[in-house]
DNA sequence: CTGGATCCTCTGCGATACTG
DNA sequence: CAGTATCGCAGAGGATCCAG
Protein backbone atom coordinates (compact mmCIF):
# COMPACT_ATOMS: atom_id res chain seq x y z
CA UNK A 1 0.00 0.00 0.00
CA UNK A 2 2.66 2.41 0.57
CA UNK A 3 4.73 0.87 -2.40
CA UNK A 4 1.24 2.01 -4.39
CA UNK A 5 1.51 5.63 -2.30
CA UNK A 6 4.73 6.24 -3.71
CA UNK A 7 4.63 5.40 -7.49
CA UNK A 8 1.08 7.46 -7.93
CA UNK A 9 2.84 10.34 -6.21
CA UNK A 10 5.59 9.98 -8.41
CA UNK A 11 3.55 9.50 -11.77
CA UNK A 12 0.72 11.93 -10.28
CA UNK A 13 2.73 15.34 -11.28
CA UNK A 14 3.22 14.79 -14.84
CA UNK A 15 6.45 13.40 -14.93
CA UNK A 16 7.93 15.76 -13.53
CA UNK A 17 10.97 14.28 -11.46
CA UNK A 18 11.33 17.65 -9.54
CA UNK A 19 8.45 17.59 -7.75
CA UNK A 20 9.69 13.97 -6.64
CA UNK A 21 12.77 15.80 -5.14
CA UNK A 22 10.74 18.68 -4.07
CA UNK A 23 7.96 16.18 -2.05
CA UNK A 24 11.01 14.26 -0.28
CA UNK A 25 12.92 17.39 1.33
CA UNK A 26 10.12 19.97 0.74
CA UNK A 27 8.21 21.17 3.60
CA UNK A 28 8.67 23.96 6.49
CA UNK A 29 11.10 21.90 8.23
CA UNK A 30 12.85 19.22 6.58
CA UNK A 31 15.35 21.05 5.02
CA UNK A 32 16.13 22.35 8.38
CA UNK A 33 17.03 19.02 9.69
CA UNK A 34 18.87 17.73 6.82
CA UNK A 35 21.14 20.39 6.98
CA UNK A 36 22.13 20.31 10.60
CA UNK A 37 22.39 17.02 10.09
CA UNK A 38 25.37 17.32 7.36
CA UNK A 39 26.95 19.83 10.03
CA UNK A 40 26.41 17.84 13.15
CA UNK A 41 26.80 14.22 11.21
CA UNK A 42 24.83 12.57 14.55
CA UNK A 43 22.19 14.22 16.53
CA UNK A 44 19.60 13.13 19.27
CA UNK A 45 15.59 13.54 19.53
CA UNK A 46 16.42 16.07 21.93
CA UNK A 47 19.21 17.92 20.40
CA UNK A 48 17.05 18.88 17.46
CA UNK A 49 14.32 20.25 19.86
CA UNK A 50 17.05 22.75 21.18
CA UNK A 51 18.65 23.50 17.67
CA UNK A 52 14.95 23.94 16.00
CA UNK A 53 13.06 25.80 18.93
CA UNK A 54 10.28 27.15 16.94
CA UNK A 55 9.16 23.07 16.15
CA UNK A 56 6.63 21.39 17.47
CA UNK A 57 7.57 17.58 18.80
CA UNK A 58 4.90 15.98 16.52
CA UNK A 59 6.10 17.83 13.22
CA UNK A 60 9.67 16.85 14.29
CA UNK A 61 8.89 13.12 14.73
CA UNK A 62 6.40 12.88 11.57
CA UNK A 63 9.00 14.94 9.93
CA UNK A 64 12.09 12.09 10.86
CA UNK A 65 9.90 9.38 9.94
CA UNK A 66 9.40 10.34 6.36
CA UNK A 67 13.11 10.75 6.11
CA UNK A 68 13.56 7.72 7.55
CA UNK A 69 11.19 5.74 5.18
CA UNK A 70 12.59 8.27 2.25
CA UNK A 71 15.83 6.24 3.01
CA UNK A 72 17.43 9.67 3.59
CA UNK A 73 18.49 9.50 7.20
CA UNK A 74 19.16 6.69 9.27
CA UNK A 75 17.62 5.93 13.21
CA UNK A 76 19.36 4.10 15.96
CA UNK A 77 17.32 3.55 18.69
CA UNK A 78 19.97 2.16 22.01
CA UNK A 79 18.28 -0.08 24.17
CA UNK A 80 18.97 1.58 27.18
CA UNK A 81 16.91 3.78 30.24
CA UNK A 82 16.15 6.57 29.58
CA UNK A 83 16.48 5.84 26.09
CA UNK A 84 18.35 7.31 23.15
CA UNK A 85 17.95 7.70 19.72
CA UNK A 86 20.35 9.05 17.01
CA UNK A 87 19.75 10.12 14.21
CA UNK A 88 22.61 10.45 11.17
CA UNK A 89 22.06 10.67 7.39
CA UNK A 90 22.39 7.57 5.31
CA UNK A 91 24.42 8.25 1.96
CA UNK A 92 21.76 9.35 0.26
CA UNK A 93 20.87 11.79 2.05
CA UNK A 94 24.69 12.89 1.86
CA UNK A 95 24.00 13.08 -1.63
CA UNK A 96 21.56 16.03 -1.11
CA UNK A 97 24.42 17.96 -0.02
CA UNK A 98 24.90 19.95 -3.24
CA UNK A 99 21.41 20.75 -3.64
CA UNK A 100 21.19 21.63 0.29
CA UNK A 101 24.05 23.75 -0.44
CA UNK A 102 22.63 25.45 -3.89
CA UNK A 103 19.42 26.24 -2.33
CA UNK A 104 21.17 28.18 0.75
CA UNK A 105 22.92 30.07 -1.69
CA UNK A 106 20.08 30.93 -4.21
CA UNK A 107 18.27 32.65 -1.54
CA UNK A 108 21.13 34.59 -0.06
CA UNK A 109 21.52 35.87 -3.37
CA UNK A 110 18.43 36.64 -4.74
CA UNK A 111 16.57 37.06 -1.54
CA UNK A 112 18.51 38.07 1.67
CA UNK A 113 20.45 40.81 -0.18
CA UNK A 114 16.85 42.17 -1.68
CA UNK A 115 15.86 42.90 1.94
CA UNK A 116 19.12 44.51 2.56
CA UNK A 117 18.12 46.88 -0.01
CA UNK B 1 1.95 44.72 4.75
CA UNK B 2 2.75 41.90 2.29
CA UNK B 3 6.76 43.14 2.98
CA UNK B 4 5.90 42.00 6.52
CA UNK B 5 4.62 38.89 5.40
CA UNK B 6 7.56 37.77 3.88
CA UNK B 7 10.59 39.35 6.49
CA UNK B 8 8.63 37.34 9.11
CA UNK B 9 8.24 33.94 6.72
CA UNK B 10 12.25 34.69 6.02
CA UNK B 11 12.87 34.64 9.99
CA UNK B 12 10.83 32.00 11.18
CA UNK B 13 12.74 29.01 10.60
CA UNK B 14 15.30 29.29 12.35
CA UNK B 15 17.32 31.83 9.82
CA UNK B 16 17.69 28.91 7.63
CA UNK B 17 17.86 30.22 4.21
CA UNK B 18 16.97 26.86 2.45
CA UNK B 19 13.17 27.11 3.73
CA UNK B 20 12.80 30.40 2.05
CA UNK B 21 14.18 28.92 -1.05
CA UNK B 22 11.86 25.98 -0.88
CA UNK B 23 9.42 28.09 -0.44
CA UNK B 24 9.58 29.76 -3.56
CA UNK B 25 10.01 27.23 -5.70
CA UNK B 26 7.89 25.04 -3.71
CA UNK B 27 4.87 23.11 -3.32
CA UNK B 28 3.08 20.67 -6.12
CA UNK B 29 3.23 22.66 -9.51
CA UNK B 30 5.80 25.73 -9.14
CA UNK B 31 8.76 23.68 -9.94
CA UNK B 32 6.74 22.44 -13.25
CA UNK B 33 6.05 25.52 -14.28
CA UNK B 34 9.60 26.39 -13.74
CA UNK B 35 10.79 23.83 -15.41
CA UNK B 36 8.68 24.14 -18.56
CA UNK B 37 9.99 28.31 -18.46
CA UNK B 38 13.21 26.38 -18.61
CA UNK B 39 12.78 24.12 -21.57
CA UNK B 40 9.82 26.82 -23.57
CA UNK B 41 11.14 30.44 -22.53
CA UNK B 42 8.15 31.83 -23.29
CA UNK B 43 4.09 30.46 -22.57
CA UNK B 44 0.57 31.21 -22.76
CA UNK B 45 -1.60 30.73 -19.87
CA UNK B 46 -3.16 28.18 -21.78
CA UNK B 47 -0.56 26.56 -23.34
CA UNK B 48 0.52 25.83 -19.60
CA UNK B 49 -3.06 24.06 -19.13
CA UNK B 50 -2.20 22.23 -21.98
CA UNK B 51 1.14 21.34 -20.73
CA UNK B 52 0.23 20.47 -17.25
CA UNK B 53 -3.18 18.45 -17.73
CA UNK B 54 -3.66 17.42 -14.14
CA UNK B 55 -3.58 21.47 -12.44
CA UNK B 56 -6.29 23.48 -11.94
CA UNK B 57 -6.83 26.84 -13.45
CA UNK B 58 -7.08 28.74 -10.18
CA UNK B 59 -4.31 26.69 -9.08
CA UNK B 60 -2.27 27.87 -11.87
CA UNK B 61 -3.06 31.11 -11.58
CA UNK B 62 -2.39 31.72 -8.28
CA UNK B 63 1.01 30.07 -8.85
CA UNK B 64 2.19 32.52 -11.25
CA UNK B 65 1.14 35.25 -9.28
CA UNK B 66 3.25 34.03 -6.71
CA UNK B 67 6.29 33.56 -8.87
CA UNK B 68 5.69 36.92 -10.28
CA UNK B 69 5.59 38.57 -7.17
CA UNK B 70 8.67 36.64 -5.94
CA UNK B 71 10.04 38.03 -9.37
CA UNK B 72 10.69 34.52 -10.63
CA UNK B 73 8.80 35.21 -13.84
CA UNK B 74 7.40 38.27 -15.96
CA UNK B 75 4.13 38.54 -17.02
CA UNK B 76 3.59 40.50 -20.45
CA UNK B 77 -0.28 41.00 -21.21
CA UNK B 78 -1.02 42.54 -24.63
CA UNK B 79 -3.93 44.50 -24.54
CA UNK B 80 -5.70 42.44 -27.39
CA UNK B 81 -8.88 40.81 -28.05
CA UNK B 82 -9.09 38.20 -27.27
CA UNK B 83 -6.34 38.91 -24.16
CA UNK B 84 -2.96 37.22 -24.71
CA UNK B 85 -0.36 37.00 -22.12
CA UNK B 86 2.62 35.50 -22.12
CA UNK B 87 4.66 34.48 -18.86
CA UNK B 88 8.94 34.13 -19.05
CA UNK B 89 11.15 33.81 -16.67
CA UNK B 90 13.26 36.69 -15.47
CA UNK B 91 16.82 36.37 -14.83
CA UNK B 92 16.34 35.74 -11.06
CA UNK B 93 14.51 32.50 -12.57
CA UNK B 94 17.08 31.34 -14.84
CA UNK B 95 19.53 31.48 -12.24
CA UNK B 96 17.37 28.44 -10.58
CA UNK B 97 17.80 26.10 -13.72
CA UNK B 98 21.28 25.09 -11.79
CA UNK B 99 18.70 24.07 -8.89
CA UNK B 100 16.01 22.67 -10.52
CA UNK B 101 18.46 20.18 -12.97
CA UNK B 102 20.59 19.06 -9.46
CA UNK B 103 16.90 18.16 -8.14
CA UNK B 104 15.99 16.04 -11.39
CA UNK B 105 19.04 14.13 -11.32
CA UNK B 106 18.52 13.29 -8.22
CA UNK B 107 15.50 12.11 -8.01
CA UNK B 108 16.11 10.05 -11.01
CA UNK B 109 19.23 8.53 -9.47
CA UNK B 110 18.21 7.99 -6.43
CA UNK B 111 14.49 7.20 -6.64
CA UNK B 112 13.41 5.88 -10.19
CA UNK B 113 16.32 3.47 -10.06
CA UNK B 114 15.24 2.01 -6.98
CA UNK B 115 11.25 1.36 -8.22
CA UNK B 116 12.41 -0.24 -11.45
CA UNK B 117 14.57 -2.36 -9.21
C1' DC C 1 -8.45 33.57 -23.95
C1' DT C 2 -7.38 34.79 -19.37
C1' DG C 3 -8.36 34.34 -14.99
C1' DG C 4 -11.48 36.15 -10.87
C1' DA C 5 -15.12 34.41 -7.36
C1' DT C 6 -16.85 30.88 -4.75
C1' DC C 7 -17.10 26.78 -2.21
C1' DC C 8 -15.09 22.50 -0.70
C1' DT C 9 -11.67 18.98 0.96
C1' DC C 10 -7.49 17.37 2.66
C1' DT C 11 -3.31 17.61 4.98
C1' DG C 12 0.71 20.01 6.87
C1' DC C 13 1.66 22.31 10.88
C1' DG C 14 1.08 23.47 15.78
C1' DA C 15 0.34 23.25 21.22
C1' DT C 16 -0.56 20.51 25.13
C1' DA C 17 -1.00 16.38 27.82
C1' DC C 18 0.37 11.89 28.54
C1' DT C 19 3.36 7.16 28.39
C1' DG C 20 7.21 3.28 27.97
C1' DC D 1 14.47 10.83 26.93
C1' DA D 2 11.83 9.99 23.11
C1' DG D 3 8.21 10.00 21.54
C1' DT D 4 2.41 9.05 20.85
C1' DA D 5 -2.48 10.82 21.42
C1' DT D 6 -5.58 14.34 20.79
C1' DC D 7 -7.51 18.41 19.25
C1' DG D 8 -7.46 22.38 16.33
C1' DC D 9 -6.27 25.74 12.61
C1' DA D 10 -4.93 27.67 8.33
C1' DG D 11 -3.62 27.24 3.82
C1' DA D 12 -2.71 24.46 -0.42
C1' DG D 13 -5.00 22.27 -3.82
C1' DG D 14 -9.29 21.37 -6.53
C1' DA D 15 -13.94 21.88 -9.32
C1' DT D 16 -17.18 24.82 -11.28
C1' DC D 17 -19.29 28.95 -12.74
C1' DC D 18 -18.85 33.53 -14.26
C1' DA D 19 -16.63 37.97 -16.38
C1' DG D 20 -13.59 41.39 -19.04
Amino acid sequence: MEEEKKIKKYYQATDCPITVTVDIIGGKWKPVIIWLLLKEKTLRFGEITKLIPGIALKVLSRSLKELESDGILIRKAYPEVPPRVEYSLSAKGESLKQIIDLLSIWSIENVVVEQQV
